[in-house]
DNA sequence: GACAAATAGTGTCTCAAGGACAATTATCTA
DNA sequence: TAGATAATTGTCCTTGAGACACTATTTGTC
């Protein structure tokens, strides 16, 4: 039995790139200008070239450089969605990534885009299926859920979210952070307590004033490796 | 642009069936009988059949299905494996499911492949590259690497395991299957505090005795979820 | 039937890390 | 310089895992 006999699936990669901006978690969205869902709001993605990708690692950072201008620094396979009716062209899989950017290292801050092709688009806004931007293409909408759940779970037993932010930043601005992922209110001692444990950030020596007493910059060191902890934040 | 000005890749879909037998750890290998990797050992999979299967999932199942005759209590999806070079026919995806099983329910058993095609393998015999079943056809070693991973990390923070165990087991049999995947000895109190916890399970009211004191038996409960703790074991 | 052997199951203390929250420190603004 | 604001630290409480010894139940032997 050789493949000869099957009709071949659609392979696609698409990512839902998370970043943080305005105090809000935002993914990136763009708007198809092709058939089907022509005009629908979609994850970044597209088709392997099988020519010019080694892997589908590959394809997802291809897609996503193309439209931030930076290769994100996190990116993960997230889970592969497949059936025969979530491309009206037939039968089709999906290959979603997640990846994590500070939305300040992209060029999407300084040349939006005049057709407003490619838009930061609130969770929250995506949490309601009536707002802007919806219906989602394909099953975006679920591949989106799943992300976001993902995400919030890492963020309960690793430092991950840090990939949202810039590459200096202060620990209140970490902690700002969980909490809008979370969406609950964490106490700052235990994110400092696993900051410190972690052993994955150094001062930059700098500090930045936001208003207040002016917090110390950290930095991600060289070669630091994203530790799990033992235990979920409540 | 669409999909028809692409070269489509080969997408497969392939299991790590996990049992627990004779005191160890072992897992579903199938001989292959054709091209490419004929007589290698290979993970229990194969293509896509879009006529018959509604998603991945489906094709896994089926496949599964076909050949222990039984559908596993346990199937989750694991991770695509995919790249320019892991099958030699040319680009390829494959979809990796993980499930587990009891091989007291498979007809494995009872009616052994004359022609030993199909066979559960010990863990522990192929993590020597060196040894009988070993080379794995295509990038199995890596899906079967990635599933163990996976099965002891569960292991820590749920009571995944017991769908290795029979729809009947004790307590006992329980914490022995925990320390074989963990590879280390771990506190029974412990694993009672969780199963405890976990409201996951009732008593028969049978007892099954081994040779000395007679053990209770449970079974999972008609509506039980899978619970995952807060921490893992240590 | 008494008792030894073996495994099943429990009681209880210790320890590590998160949660609560108050106290202290540094910086900015008026 | 005082007050406001946010950063950072100190400390006690709580939860659940680890250690480990103790009790309970069944089987087999004499």
């Amino acid at each position: 039995m050789t493949q000869e006999n099957f009709k071949s699936p659609l392979l696609t990669v698409d990512s839902v790139l998370f970043t943080i901006k305005d105090n809000s978690l935002k993914i990136l969205l763009l708007k198809r200008k092709n058939s089907p869902f022509q005009n629908s709001w979609a994850l970044p993605g597209g088709f392997i070239d099988v020519d010019k990708d080694g892997s589908a690692e590959d394809t997802a950072c291809r897609k996503l450089t193309d439209k931030t201008g930076v290769t994100p620094p996190y990116l993960e396979q997230l889970n592969t969605f497949s059936s025969k009716s979530r491309d009206p062209r037939g039968w089709s899989a999906s290959i979603a990534y997640f990846a994590l950017i500070a939305h300040e290292e992209t060029n999407l801050d300084v040349t939006p885009r005049n057709d407003e092709s490619a838009q930061w688009v609130d969770v929250e806004s995506l949490m309601d299926e009536t707002a802007n931007y919806q219906p989602l293409a394909f099953d975006h909408q679920q591949i989106f859920q799943f992300a976001l759940e993902r995400l919030k779970q890492k963020a309960l037993y690793s430092m991950l979210p840090v990939f949202c932010l810039p590459k200096e930043f202060t620990l209140g601005e970490y902690h700002t952070l969980i909490e809008i992922i979370l969406g609950k209110s964490i106490q700052k001692k235990t994110l400092y307590r696993r900051f410190e444990a972690s052993n994955m950030f150094e001062e930059t020596g700098e500090t930045l004033a936001t208003g207040a007493r002016a917090a110390m910059l950290y930095r991600l060191k060289e070669d630091a490796e994203l530790v799990n902890f033992e235990r979920n934040l409540g």
